[in-house]
DNA sequence: ATCGATAATGTCATATCGGGCATATGTCAG
DNA sequence: CTGACATATGCCCGATATGACATTATCGAT
C-alpha cells in the first residue's frame, strides 16, 4: 500500500479499519494520502452499490473478477491490504462505468 | 500489476511498451483489463503534463513524492511495474487535483 | 433449532511492487 | 571535448498485495 507511509501510520489505520467518518483529519495524514484514501473509501462504496445492484453474491463476483470470496470481502470492509488496481477492476467487474469511476474520485 | 494476467500476456505488453496507439485490441484483454490499462495510460499522460507544467524534474517530483527518479522515469515510461496507486500519488504529487485526475478517467 | 447460503476474519505461501543504486544515453553550454 | 544536468534502463531484495483455504459469524426460511 503506502510507500513512505510508516509501519506505526499504517497499524494505527488499520486499527480504525480506516472506513469510520472523515478519515482526512486522523493525525499526520499529507493531503496526498488522504487524498487517496478517501479515493479508495468511495470506490468500495461503488462496489458494494453496484455489486447489489445486479444481485451478485461475492462469490459471484470474486469469479469475474478471478478472485476469492474473502478477497472481495476485503475489498468491501476497507482492507488496507487492498490496492487501488484491485478496487478499480472489481468496480468495472461488479458492472460499474468507467463514467461512475470518474464520478466517485472527483 | 495484473492479477490473473498471466505471464505471457504481460510478457507480450511490457515488449510492445503497452504504451503505443489503443491498447485495446491487443489480444486476448479482457474489457476490465483493457479499461484498467487505459486509465493508467492516461495517468502517465496527466503526470507528465503536469509536472512538465510545473517545471519540475524527476529528481525534484521523486523527492515530492518520496521515491527516486528511477521510479518517476518507470512511472511515466509506463512500466508495468508501476502500481495505479503510485500512479495516482504521483499524479496528486505533481500538482494534479481530483478534478483532473477525474477527467482522465473518464 | 437446523439447514443452506452469504458474508466476515485470520493466516500463509507466493507473486508483484517499490526504493535505491549503478550505469547508460542524451542534451547543451562553455 | 568536457562537465553538468535530465532522463532512461537494469538489477537487487526488502516490503506489500493477492489468491486460497479454514473458520466463524449472520440471517432467512422451514
Amino acid at each position: 500500500m503506502g510507500v513512505g507511509m510508516d509501519a506505526a501510520k499504517k497499524k494505527r489505520l488499520k486499527e480504525a479499519g480506516w472506513s469510520t467518518g472523515s478519515v482526512a483529519e486522523f493525525l499526520e495524514l499529507t493531503p496526498e494520502e488522504s487524498a487517496l484514501i478517501e479515493i479508495k473509501l468511495r470506490l468500495t462504496e461503488l462496489i458494494k452499490k453496484a455489486r447489489a445492484r445486479r444481485h451478485l453474491s461475492q462469490v459471484a463476483l470474486a469469479e469475474r473478477l478471478g478472485s476469492s470470496q474473502s478477497r472481495v470481502a476485503k475489498i468491501e470492509a476497507g482492507d488496507p491490504s487492498v490496492s487501488l488496481d484491485l478496487l478499480v477492476r472489481a468496480s468495472f467487474a461488479s458492472g460499474a462505468t468507467r463514467k461512475e469511476l470518474a464520478r466517485a474520485i472527483a
